[in-house]
DNA sequence: AAGGGGCCCTGATTGC
DNA sequence: TGCAATCAGGGCCCCT
């Protein structure tokens, strides 16, 4: 599942192989990919279609290819993967976009299996946390990703503490802070040894620090082994896997041991999904949210 | 108005 | 053996 290391790893393997080349023609083979482009696939192939490409830019798991004063966005969802590959290459079985270049060089390809990604095409508007470069419009909701220049730590420790529910729903939410997914958000509160379910009201500030500085370790520590995947749901531009799941201390180690005591690690569904913790190091709150 | 729940989607796996 | 139920989950949308 791609998060922001997963994300990051794609945008520099586009970084290599994209800026500065032209779009020939963009082919879109299922709408659904296309969805929230709202005037329709004819128009954005139409859109994109001999322009060049510039360097690619990420926010937190939104990637995005400017062109001028707009930009070809991309969120991979669960399943998405941006690949490059030799134009002739037989189509994946879950191609939905294929853009082919004026060089006649290697092609990018939009193929995501359960389709929860999409691409779309829209403008660059200035970023409302103070960066210098535009970003697309209709993510200038969003929070700025603890990689970036512009992320305020201390902005983000007041902002959890005025929150009013749990500390994981927190992570999750990408306007108080971009990148994090349900695996990095688990291992950011093992690290941080704090249950999900704490409620943000009551962490101090010293918590909310730590947690953050948990957060970002352990992307940062993920994005130098290429990411963590699972199966081949997630790869890099040219198919290949990353190698954190090995590095993974509590997701997806349901029974296993913890890394700090030993203690079993334990699965509870919340919010409709997953969650991994040590029933030790973790301990549930009273109170919990 | 912030918070929380439902829903979208397909393939692998599990269960009867 | 074969079919059906279950599970994976990010983010939009809607309701309170």
């Amino acid at each position: 599942m791609p998060e922001l290391p997963e994300v990051e790893v794609v945008r520099r393997g586009l970084a290599r192989w994209v800026p500065g080349r032209g779009v020939e023609s963009v082919e879109v083979l299922h709408p659904r990919a296309v969805r929230r482009h709202l005037p329709g696939a004819a128009d954005f192939a139409a859109r994109i279609a001999g322009r060049t490409l510039d360097e690619p830019r990420r926010r937190g798991k939104y990637l995005w290819l400017p062109f001028g004063e707009a930009a070809v966005l991309s969120h991979l969802g669960m399943s998405g993967q941006l690949l490059v590959g030799e134009a002739a290459a037989a189509p994946q079985r879950h191609l939905r976009v294929r853009f082919a270049f004026a060089d006649g060089g290697v092609d990018l390809r939009f193929v995501d299996q359960r389709t929860f990604g999409h691409l779309m095409v829209c403008p660059l508007v200035p970023d409302p946390h103070g960066g210098e470069a535009g970003v697309p419009d209709v993510i200038a909701h969003l929070a700025a990703d603890p990689f970036e220049p512009v992320f305020d730590d201390e902005a983000f420790v007041r902002a959890i503490r005025r929150r009013r529910t749990g500390v994981k729903r927190a992570l999750l939410d990408q306007s108080l802070i971009s990148g994090v997914g349900n695996i990095y958000a688990d291992e950011a509160l093992w690290r941080a040894g704090l249950h999900g379910e704490r409620p943000t009201e009551r962490l101090t500030a010293a918590q909310a620090r730590l947690l953050l500085r948990s957060a970002r370790e352990v992307m940062a520590e993920a994005l130098e082994v290429g990411g963590t995947s699972f199966d081949s749901l997630y790869v890099n531009v040219n198919g290949e896997s990353g190698y954190f799941v090995r590095s993974l201390n509590a997701y997806g180690r349901r029974d296993e041991p913890c890394g700090r005591c030993g203690t079993a690690i334990l699965r509870e569904v919340f919010m409709n999904r997953s969650s991994y913790s040590c029933p030790h190091c973790q301990p549930r709150p009273r109170h919990a949210r």
